[in-house]
DNA sequence: TCACACTCGCGCAAAGTCGCTCAGTCGCGC
DNA sequence: GCGCGACTGAGCGACTTTGCGCGAGTGTGA
């Protein structure tokens, strides 16, 4: 492996963790701890993380899509939200991903007669106290930087599942149409998804396009809809379009 | 554990708790009473706690978060989820039932380095801001009222799930060794995690016998170990022994 | 005041971690 | 093919942290 980009796995292992020992970093990074000692001191170096004795911490602040207190781009998130929430019939059954933009969708199902199923615990807490809608938590370990639900369990839950549209997050969208991640463990639960629903629906705000995220999660042609802003990208919408997904801009 | 966190942990645990004897620290940091000594004389001398004779006080705020809700029969409910807390070794994973007195069970696990699994939302709420408990929660439709997790998806976690032992509520058990429970759709549930762990332990606080309930969850002879208070009725629990239960009085 | 139990800080030995050196491996250009 | 530089993993001595024992210090109740 290269090394700039073992450096990078490691920063995002921080930030997904806060703190890890160095034994951990190696054994995580498949590397002898001489190795995993080398990255730390060459990342702390350079500033890019606080060296501790036995393991590093983030200096960069660990990553809380749900520090609550702000979403980032919320107007966006909420113009996108509106316009999925738009879609819900009655009835239905949806599956809502993880993340702030499926949170916002959430916020807007308030009073609804509909079945809402979730790997967010966002979601779960935001809908817990409304009689009207019917609530379903998949299964799975909790993790809590994320407010998720993860792993074998989830995806057990997922094939017990047929819903009427899975609403998918994303943290980024590259002009070939793929669809991305920053957390590779989410990633087989968002593919489960896809495979749990009759119509899959993503929600990505025009700064998604193309947004960051280093896991491919899937590409145009999984995708049934596309939910996003006036300002996204075209060429990228063109893509899309071509895939056969319907592009609905709000 | 790294040195650095440690000190984060006790900080956190100081602002939860007030005051803190040095004993109690080290106990809850799973580190000698040395090394808490030196730990609170370090965050001393930073000035982020303030040293008496004995402990530790908290010097930032003290959080008082949850009024705690009223459970009834509490002290004997706390009792035997003592007696239970003393079963369970570290790594272990545990499977815990709903019911107020397996969430006094919980209150007693953090800090813990174990893996507790759950279909109690009550349970996830008490541990879920604990880092060193590993959380799994088991999916199904909401029950808002009994905040539990139920249905034909509660059943297929539970079929991927094998726990060293599974901590039972029960709402009555009869003379004859009949488990019961008031509610018939989580019973299904409760026979799930009966064949998804180990040992089953019964938690039943003398109250409980005869207590109340329409639907039989078990009897005697599906029970490996029932744990109680000194009131409970002899008779009953001389059943208990004559199927094979260990019968620990608290 | 005094005895007693508890707590404190220190020295020590064991365990764990660090950074360094060194030899081996790999890819690359000549 | 062959040397070169970059990187890796193992070994080693130095350093840090940890738990325990000990003597001194502190609070409590008779």
């Amino acid at each position: 492996m290269l090394r700039e980009t073992r450096h990078e796995k490691l920063l995002r292992l921080l930030r997904e963790e806060g703190v890890l020992p160095v034994v951990e970093i190696a054994r995580r990074l498949e590397v002898s701890e001489a190795t995993a000692r080398r990255d730390v001191s060459d990342l702390s170096g350079a500033g890019r993380l606080r060296r501790v004795y036995g393991g590093a911490i983030a200096r960069e602040p660990v990553e809380r899509p749900f520090a609550e207190e702000e979403v980032d781009d919320l107007p966006a998130k909420e113009a996108v939200a509106a316009g999925a929430a738009q879609l819900i019939r009655n009835g239905e059954t949806v599956l809502l991903d993880i993340g702030t933009t499926t949170l916002q969708l959430a916020r807007l199902l308030h009073g609804r007669k509909i079945t809402v199923v979730t790997s967010s615990l966002a979601v779960y807490e935001e809908l817990r106290a409304d009689d009207e809608v019917s609530l379903v938590l998949l299964g799975g370990e909790v993790r809590r930087n994320y407010r998720s639900l993860v792993g074998q369990l989830t995806r057990a839950a997922l094939r017990e599942i047929y819903a009427d549209r899975v609403f998918l997050g994303t943290s980024g969208v590259l002009a070939d149409g793929r669809v991305l991640d920053t957390t590779e463990v989410e990633v087989p639960v968002k593919r489960a998804m896809l495979g749990s629903a009759r119509q899959a629906v993503l929600l990505a705000t025009p700064r998604k396009f193309p947004g960051t995220g280093s896991a491919r999660v899937c590409q145009a042609e999984d995708i049934d809809m596309l939910i996003t802003g006036q300002a996204t990208d075209p060429a990228t919408l063109a893509t899309f379009r071509e895939a056969d997904v319907e592009v609905v801009q709000v």
